[in-house]
DNA sequence: GGTCTTAACTTAACGCTGTTAAGTTTCTCT
DNA sequence: AGAGAAACTTAACAGCGTTAAGTTAAGACC
């Protein structure tokens, strides 16, 4: 059988992941396991075990690849250099398109979830594309708190609640083939634009 | 083995339908299976396929269930007697309580997914609790609307806004362990206050 | 009471899954 | 050429959802 002798270690690894990426994006996350995993790349079930830990690292792998791509949107983004406001209503709803874009992906980050980044401590400690697209985001809802475009309160909250708007509508896009939703588009724009309009003004009550 | 027969399908059903809930609420959905399931009320595996036509059917019943139990509790906040956007505040702030307090049957129904409804077409014409609680939530922010206490929008378009932005929180608490989410009923009355604050007036841009 | 039918239930199997211990092959270095 | 390490596989464990076929028990009819 064994055609080929891998001497470049990252290489494999590498070749294995794209295989794993093409897998999750074609078949989706429910159809992906490590035995077809094996026989799309033509080894056999515990090669894979020599480069990988286990599936979670590969789940992992495949997380912080998806983290690095969206930090590069963002930055992007930011570089347009539009005003505060405009730039955090684009970072929003370029994260929803960008989820939808990477439904798969989008599925092993949020939704399988067996911890692959540790306790909340671990992922505050290390150094992943996550933390580190995550605190850039957060910032950049500071800036805005403290710029005074939007109403101040604690930066990590506010940030977080308007991550979880649109979060919530790429949640039920991903999870809904049995309900009539609203175009998810439509309801990421609406979503912006009602939290952002909420939160410049002062609230009432 | 067979200590007993069962005459009565119906109440059969039931006590695997409750077998089934615990098992969730203890064990999480990750745990469960048609094989424990089958243990844990003393009968071979295959006997719950009289019952119940595969494990989908199952999730289903389960899920009707916890849509009773919401409509239920939305009946009862509406019966308080408060105004028309104190009401829906209630409905959505409840909702995340709700789901938090159920947090595997809220898995199953939101985040598993088989389809258990069928398509769109089919949840809009079966009469189902699901369907049952989501039209009355969409009526009251449809007479939000109409009564002036909120932007006059597509009302479908708006309650579904409003929905995926609690589901949002939810979705966050149920699938972060590794991330540090600041408390989950705090992102909810943001969420809330700031959607309702941002839909009250009219939408500047 | 004896037979017949049917409903209730089980056994055994199929083809999957993630993972590991142990064994084999191949390469590299002395 | 021989030794050691690296690369890879075979075979297995214990689990999964599901089904075809077989068994047991209860009720109906004569």
């Amino acid at each position: 059988m064994s055609e080929k002798r891998h001497k470049d270690k990252e290489a494999f690894r590498r070749e294995i992941l794209d295989a794993a990426r093409e897998m999750f994006s074609v078949d989706g996350y429910g159809n992906f396991s490590m035995r077809k995993l094996a026989r799309r790349i033509g080894y056999s079930p515990t090669t894979i075990y020599l480069y990988f830990r286990d599936k979670d690292e590969i789940l992992f792998c495949l997380c912080e690849e998806l983290y690095a791509e969206l930090y590069r949107v963002v930055l992007d983004i930011e570089q347009e250099g539009a005003g505060l406001l405009e730039t955090l209503r684009k970072v929003l709803l370029t994260y929803v398109s960008f989820a939808l874009a990477h439904p798969e992906h989008y599925r092993v980050a949020f939704f399988t979830n067996p911890s692959v980044y540790g306790s909340p401590a671990d992922f505050l400690q290390n150094d992943t594309m996550s933390r580190r697209t995550y605190l850039h985001y957060r910032d950049l809802v500071a800036e805005c708190c403290s710029a005074g475009v939007l109403c101040s309160m604690e930066a990590e909250t506010l940030a977080q609640v308007l991550w979880t708007g649109v979060h919530g509508v790429v949640s039920a896009a991903l999870h809904t083939r049995d309900f009539p939703l609203v175009d998810p588009s439509v309801l990421a724009e609406v979503m912006v634009e009602g939290l952002l309009n909420g939160f410049t003004f002062r609230r009432s009550v």
